[in-house]
DNA sequence: AATTCGTTTCCCACTATATGGGAAGAACTT
DNA sequence: AAGTTCTTCCCATATAGTGGGAAACGAATT
């Protein structure tokens, strides 16, 4: 695989004005790249408008240009856009933080959360990439994979994060099917102790599986044993409501 | 203002591709540009993760990073997805498109549109960029900028679009300071012939206009006499509830 | 199976192009 | 007004990007 080292570093420094607007210096010192440099990829980039100035001053931010780019990347519609009442909706009912991803390769990307009212919640994890096996998120894009496809994500290395993650194969290939019928799966601890969390699939509207719909809590609260049942027919019923959506837009 | 030969090229790529997916050569084409370049280019934006293959074939599409990178540029939020509730609802009740801008430099950048189910209809303006005295959501914009600002930006060739269109400096002075009372503004085809519109600003945290949401439609139905009023009552309120619910989150 | 067409991928010599150190100039701070 | 911390500019250097062309690949056709 080829490299393209200007744009290796455009990205880079994308990627750090994502988390916090700054100056030339700020991003040379964040980054590690010489200010000089940093100051002719800032200046490219404004150039082709993905970064502008903020009031004119010496601070980049990103620009409306990547908002542009997201908004046609799916089809014209926006993901996000189409999400997040649905996901306000399960947090209003459910009171747990709600998240979004979709796949990418052999792992999920977290695009988007919502969070709930109460101080004790999990971080916010969009940005994040994870392999497809130890969150709830992944696993149900896995089970609506075609078999070979599960096959060849399966004949690499799977690492274990949690002493409850699933590693073995043949297991996993059971559990998937499982969750093909359910329609959601639930993840205890497997990803990281101390949070759980169940998702429901999103399919594009060609049939294939694009994403997750995700609601995770702190284990000591989420989900109580009497709510496990309705958490999991309202995200999944939700899910539905949003890909049904998807699909007429 | 600098330039950087591999970044513009990238980005143009990025746009083509934003616009419909792609193989190599089918980008060269369109593009213009060497299909080994090409080539190295998409690998490098592959690498970084900006774009991804379709079912890992040789079609290339844009990948989750630039959706990621959408959500956080407005302070994690994402306004696309915060908009489009406000937006599904004008169209319900107004039956017209409805649209976001936002506001960059001296134009407006349209970033998102949702679509009445009547067959005529304005057409989908998302990725263009105009000048804001041509457009309701420009002037609102400009409304509420500080006086200096909007000096500067009358300080300038402004360019006539159709016979309607305001360029007389004073004239538009006096129009901005009625339209900051309203809160909205009319514009009948002074930006396009057939087109009619109404704009309503947007306000960010800390109070600077940030951009509009705006209802257009074809000039021989909209605005209909008796509904003038309701109309702009209709888009005021929104654009208002659409605020507060950008303020606390 | 064999041929063709349209891909992508690889290679490599070339020099255009990006690079970064440092100086000069602008902005804030004290 | 002097000091500090920025951004911007300049320029010699060679690295890193370039693009032509060949090879490899895949799909489609006969």
């Amino acid at each position: 695989m080829v490299k393209v080292q200007s744009i290796d570093r455009a990205f880079l420094l994308l990627q750090e004005l994502a988390k916090k607007s700054g100056g030339i210096s700020d991003l040379s010192r964040r980054s590690g790249l010489p200010t000089s440099t940093v100051a002719r990829l800032l200046s490219a980039l404004e150039e082709s408008e993905v970064i502008e100035r903020i009031d004119d001053g010496y601070e980049y931010k990103l620009g409306p240009r990547i908002l542009q780019m997201a908004s046609q990347s799916n089809k014209g519609e926006n993901l996000l856009a189409i999400a997040r009442p649905h996901m306000v909706s399960l947090v209003d009912q459910l009171f747990e933080n709600t998240g979004l991803s979709i796949s990418s390769g052999y792992e999920v990307q977290y695009v988007g959360q919502v969070n709930c009212a109460n101080p004790v919640q999990i971080r916010d994890w969009t940005g994040t990439r994870l392999p497809m096996h130890v969150v709830p998120s992944g696993l149900v894009i896995l089970a609506h994979w075609p078999k070979k496809a599960v096959q060849s994500f399966l004949d690499r290395k799977l690492d274990r994060y949690t002493p409850n993650t699933v590693v073995n194969k043949a297991e996993i290939i059971k559990r998937l099917e499982k969750i093909k019928e359910d329609r959601f799966c639930w993840c205890l601890e497997e990803f990281s102790e101390g949070i759980n969390s169940i998702a429901s699939p999103l399919f594009a509207e060609n049939g294939n599986v694009m994403g997750a719909l995700h609601v995770h809590g702190p284990s000591y609260r989420f989900p109580s044993d009497s709510m496990k049942k309705i958490v999991a027919n309202l995200l999944v019923s939700q899910a539905e409501k949003m890909c049904k959506e998807l699909k007429h837009k």
